[in-house]
DNA sequence: TTGAAAGCGATACCAC
DNA sequence: GTGGTATCGCTTTCAA
């Protein structure tokens, strides 16, 4: 309670600082009689170091920062998954989370590494190109984890789902399925604005892969979140339906649910009268009314794969070749894709 | 890039170090030259203060301490407004948010205290009763702010949702819009052990509301999230609906959505042959397929307040007595209750 | 196997 | 208005 410290821990068991230090610490033998007394007296006082003096003398502060995208409106959904196995992984290894928001931009990195507030970062919601944060974070000392794969990776390591294996999960499915036109139902202007990347790699492979079936593909976008744009690109759907089996893919999580809910209110169910996959988490696909075809975000997997690399970073001093981890999505067949006639 | 400490800075604009510390906290009159000279030579070099010397020697962090329910099946739903306020709020004072997981119970809240890693700690998700961690809180240095009322709030201060208003703010405007019988849709089995506290607060003052009003109010609970549970619910709430003009309280945001799919899938339809107010969030309530009508869990203002009070705290050291501060929640008439006949 | 003591990089008191 | 310096609490050489 009275905040102690290591000198008082010493002084009870009878020994000097740096035995309490070291005992702590296992970067010296101890002997078994010697390591007792500290850890009764430690316990006995509930003795916690200092993390401020910690780090000032060992330039590791155990803590992980993590920029997360809030404020500026930017894109939340499905962002609690990362934040949570992020947090959990940094746990196992010892570590605390640091939170950092996106709004702050370029100066939150500076000041994370800067001040030495974390031994790295992660970096969450990269603008494909021309994000200002990446060449901060690109010539900061703190080693930087990017969750996403922008244009210019600026030699950081990055970690993102295989976005265009994933399109070609959902184009070979409905493929398979017997459909002879497909659409996509692409993200918000802002997000195609900001997020060129990720976007086009799923948009290119799915036309890629659509051709190679030899089906015609259709693009509707940009479609906005909200139940009315909904409802407009419904609408064009329902016109693309009209004598054919139309399968259609919706890369946008937010909108996926909005969509089958516009179509079946338009009679065209899900499942019967036309297929529909998403790219979303398993969990909103399940609880979806009828649970939803998907293609997984997996978020957990590619935070867990991010921290891999953080504490691989973190553990051998050895400056690593930067990497790109593109992490497998998978198909799970829900209720909303027709069976092959 | 090359960390440069305030020496540095002191030895290029030809000053002592304490000067610079004083141009940086503004403790001191400083002559407009000489902070000149600092701040061309701070901003020249870059220079950024340790956060780890900072805190060891002014015994502020300048952090926050939230500690989340992550992990141990906790309920997650909601969470990001309430981080991302409070990382607001937090900037905002020129603070940093430390993410800590609930799982690790009483030993999170040791080790932020104890290791003096924040200046004061969030506590949210509480038990209403036996909370382990209440008693570590209670003791501890560092000033904790529960968001949550438990029955023994051991001193501390609390902020939280009114949740006996937001049952009477929903029993009356069914009563007001021709109801003749209420039905109440409860948590599942788990939150009600776990919470019983803002679970029976809501109960509580529903029942005592309708019976001012003299109506029968059924309750249905547990039921647990998903579709099934709910299927189950809905079956009871069509029998229940027979003959009657039935008003559905649900309390457990996430059991809102679907009961309300599921009494639509039976034919009938909130709005029209029953009525339903969720308390939930006013976006989810406001993107359902109907939009519902809603009291609203207003997690930014109780997040807000949460913050309020732990600034007033930090500003003033003088010891306040302990507060429980309620926010008002506010109904939101959308499309799931039947207009008065 | 253990101890003494020199930092780590700020802050803030005491002088001037 | 400014400078010198003890101090915060730990880690980690260097010595024994």
């Amino acid at each position: 309670m009275a905040a102690f410290t290591s000198k008082d821990v010493a002084r009870l068991a009878r020994v000097s600082q740096s035995t309490v230090s070291y005992v702590m610490s296992g970067k010296r033998p101890i002997s078994d009689e010697t390591r007792r007394r500290v850890l009764d007296a430690i316990d006995h006082l509930t003795y916690e170091p200092n993390a401020g003096a910690r780090a000032l003398a060992s330039q590791r502060t155990n803590v992980v920062g993590l920029v997360v995208p809030f404020g500026r409106g930017a894109d939340t959904t499905g962002l609690l998954p990362f934040i949570e196995t992020i947090a959990g992984a940094a746990r196992a290894r010892d570590h605390d989370v640091l939170l950092v928001t996106t709004d702050e931009g370029a100066a939150g990195i500076r000041r994370l590494a800067g001040r030495s507030m974390c031994d790295a970062i992660i970096l969450m919601d990269l603008h494909a190109r021309d994000d200002d944060r990446l060449p901060v974070a690109a010539e900061v000392r703190t080693p930087v984890i990017l969750i996403g794969v922008p244009d210019d990776p600026h030699g950081l390591h990055c970690v993102d789902l295989d976005f265009a294996l994933a399109a070609r999960l959902a184009v070979d499915e409905l493929a398979a399925c017997g459909h002879d036109r497909l659409a996509l139902v692409g993200h918000p202007a802002e997000i195609v604005h900001r997020d060129l990347n990720y976007v086009n790699r799923f948009y290119d492979a799915a036309r890629r892969t659509a051709h190679g079936h030899g089906l015609p593909l259709e693009v509707i976008a940009p479609v906005e979140w909200g139940r009315e744009a909904a409802g407009v690109a419904a609408d064009r759907l329902v016109a693309l339906a009209d004598g054919h089996r139309l399968g259609v893919v919706i890369p946008a999580s937010n909108t996926v649910q909005p969509i089958v809910h516009a179509l079946t209110a338009r009679g065209l169910a899900p499942g019967r009268d036309v297929s529909v996959i998403g790219l979303c988490t398993d969990l909103s696909a399940a609880e979806g009314e009828p649970p939803v075809t998907n293609v997984s975000l997996e978020p957990r997997d590619v935070s867990r794969r991010a921290m891999e690399t953080l504490f691989r970073l973190l553990d051998s001093p050895v400056a690593r070749p930067p990497t790109i981890e593109l992490i497998t999505p998978e198909l799970t067949r829900r209720q909303t894709v027709m069976p092959p006639p």
